[in-house]
DNA sequence: ACGAATTATGTCACATTGGACATAGTAGAA
DNA sequence: TTCTACTATGTCCAATGTGACATAATTCGT
C-alpha cells in the first residue's frame, strides 16, 4: 500500500542507497494483493459451485451483499480477515484454500 | 466473535428453530479462530529461523515491537491481513503459509 | 546478583474496514 | 421488449485495526 511506503520512507532517517529494501517492499506488497487476488476467486468460484447468491452468502456471513461483490471484486477495501470466514463459511476445507493460496504463487510466474 | 453472532440473531424476523445456523456460526468462528493462530504461531516460529527479533520485523514491516508481539500471541487485535505480510516479509513461500494453514485443521481434531 | 537485549501489555489518536442502504448495471426468461 | 433475479458501485458512519509510545516482564550472558 501507498502509505505503508511512504510511512516507511518518511522515517528517521531514510537518507538512500536502500533502494534494494525498497523494492522488497514492493515485491511483498504485490505478493499479498496477488494473494488477496487468488482468494477473491475462489471465494467467487466455490460460491457459484454451491449454488449461492451473494445476497445468501451475505446472510449467512452477517454482512451485505454489497460486501461480498466487493470482496469477490477484489476491492482494497476488503480485509483477507472476510475472505477467509467467507471461505469458512462457504464450507472450504483448509486443504482447498491451501490450494488457492499456491495458486496465488504459480500466477506470479507470469 | 460475538458482535457477529449477537448481530445475526438480532435481525429481523429470528423468532426460533435456527439452532443448527448458530451452532454453524459458532463452528465457523472456531474454525477461523485456530487458523489465526496457526498462522501467528507460523510468523513466530519462521522468524525465529530467520533469527530476527521482533523489533527488526516490525521495522521491516513498517510497524512495531509492540504490535508483533500482539500478532504472536494471537491478540484480537491484529488481523489476518497482518500476519499475512508479515509471513511474506519474512519470506515464506505459498507452500509453507498453505503448511501452516492445514495444520490448523489437523489441530482441530484435538 | 547486575545489566543489556528482547518480548509482553496497556493506552490512545488516527486510519481502515464494516454493514447498511441506494441505485445502477447485467443477464435470462416469458 | 419488460419483468425478475442477480451483481456492481458508491456513499454513509460505526466498529475494528493500526502504529506509536510508555513501561512491565522476561531472558540471557557476565
Amino acid at each position: 500500500m501507498n502509505s505503508v511506503k511512504s510511512k516507511r520512507l518518511e522515517r528517521a532517517g531514510w537518507v538512500v542507497g536502500d533502494t534494494t529494501e525498497f523494492l522488497q517492499l514492493c515485491k511483498d506488497e504485490a505478493r499479498f494483493l496477488e494473494l488477496k487476488l487468488a482468494l477473491a476467486n475462489g471465494v467467487r468460484e466455490l460460491r457459484e459451485r454451491r449454488g449461492l447468491t451473494q445476497a445468501v452468502l451475505a446472510e449467512r456471513l452477517g454482512s451485505s451483499q454489497s460486501r461480498v461483490a466487493k470482496m469477490e471484486a477484489g476491492d482494497r477495501s476488503v480485509s483477507l480477515d472476510l475472505m477467509m470466514r467467507s471461505l469458512l463459511t462457504i464450507g472450504a476445507t483448509a486443504t482447498e484454500i491451501a490450494k488457492w493460496i499456491k495458486r496465488a504463487e504459480t500466477n506470479r510466474a507470469a
